[in-house]
DNA sequence: GCTCGTAGGATTGTAATACAATCGTACAAT
DNA sequence: ATTGTACGATTGTATTACAATCCTACGAGC
């Protein structure tokens, strides 16, 4: 949005961030349990690239939080205890929040009818129960929120704890189904914000997030504990 | 601190760990400027690794911000335009609030004798206006307030953000000379915690980082624009 | 039967080499 | 002055090789 109008884009990125990318869609897709062994060989085999490439991609990844690697072990799938969970909810309330905030207070017309419409997709994606039309919504939000708020930074955070915790909210979400709540939530956090009141969109984001985090929570009490 | 008491630590880390290390603190030191080329080549004779262990560093250096890569072109340092410093700023505001509020909320006694240790070690590195000393006792205080805090990713995104700043802070203190006002902030800090008041923490280390952000500002705002 | 030591294979860590792809620049042509 | 092009330099990727380390299993000794 913010390019130069005739800007062209490598057609092709690198192998690394190809293999990278294959990694990451790998691990959302569940192909890969948390605390699974990704040896170079079979990541080599699954890709078809080189050592040199995977092991520039697990660089990436390991820097992402995604793997953890042990030295001489190799990378491993990281895993999330509850504990952890809560904290990377914890951190996310005020970030979420203040995302919510700088939104509702830089928002243009143009950021409005992007919500306006996005709110259509998402109560038509959950009336539906499409998991894949819930997260294509979802993500829609976020770029909205991200172009209006104006902070990369803030916004890369944010998204990268929720790759974090993208690590197990498929599987819950295959558990327990999807929420219903979250329309309403989110249905606020548009509402704070086209009526550009920062207070309010600031305290919906964050009523959002402690929500997601309770459920999560919830769910995670109740999962039997993988062997370590 | 939270390790099991007999736990070893390997005695070498891997070789890319060590060349990380090493740009980051040349980065530190200013050895390179934002915008500078970082060749692969230049960099292997500095470490004296090979290009593979080089390259990996720096695809970890990248995930960490402090460097950017063009493809064919190589890493550059990271450039911090102003806009991007307010926003790191804007987001580290309630991240270090929320970190004081934990450590408020979950001090210790051993918590409060660090902090009050540390803050003599504050006091006469500030008298004695010896950079390297301040730094330590800064580092020191966030050690102290990492581990009562107790949320190892929320402590994760401040280090980086810091280590981001650090690309700029350095420069700034030789030109400005130390910040005076720096000890009555974090002794509030310290005081909100000793007195376990978690919303007098948050308040102190927000105000803390705003006069931070205030300053940093105020000097990029009055520095020649470096050019692109 | 149990503990300990060790040999072996498998995997990762690092280096060295090679070549393709791309970029920047200088120089020539118009 | 602009355009085209050739050249050198750098990065991207693959391949090979070997050292370092880990895991497992087997066997010696008690």
């Amino acid at each position: 949005m913010t390019d130069t109008p005739f800007r062209i884009h490598r057609a092709v990125a690198p192998v690394r961030e190809q293999v990278a990318d294959a990694i990451r869609q790998a691990l959302m897709a569940r192909h890969f349990q948390p605390g699974d062994h990704l040896s170079e060989r079979i990541l080599c085999e699954m890709t078809g690239a080189s050592r040199t490439a995977v092991r520039e991609a697990l660089r990436a990844l390991e820097g992402e939080g995604l793997i953890e690697t042990i030295p001489h072990r190799g990378p491993f799938v990281t895993r999330l205890d509850p504990d952890r969970v809560a904290g990377i909810y914890d951190l996310r309330i005020p970030l979420e929040g203040l995302l919510a905030r700088r939104a509702a207070e830089r928002a243009g017309a143009a950021t409005d009818a992007a919500l306006v419409d996005c709110r259509l997709h998402l109560a038509t994606a959950l009336q539906e129960a499409t998991p894949l039309g819930i997260v294509a919504a979802k993500a829609r939000f976020y770029d909205i929120l991200d172009e209006a708020a104006g902070n990369p930074d803030l916004s890369a955070v944010i998204r990268r704890h929720v790759a974090l915790l993208s690590l197990l909210w498929p599987a819950m979400i295959a558990d327990t189904g999807g929420t219903e709540t979250t329309l309403a939530e989110i249905g606020a956090i548009i509402d704070a914000i086209l009526t550009r009141d920062p207070d309010a969109a600031d305290r919906a984001a964050r009523d959002h997030i402690s929500e997601a985090a309770r459920q999560m929570l919830a769910w995670l009490a109740v999962q039997p504990a993988p062997q370590s």
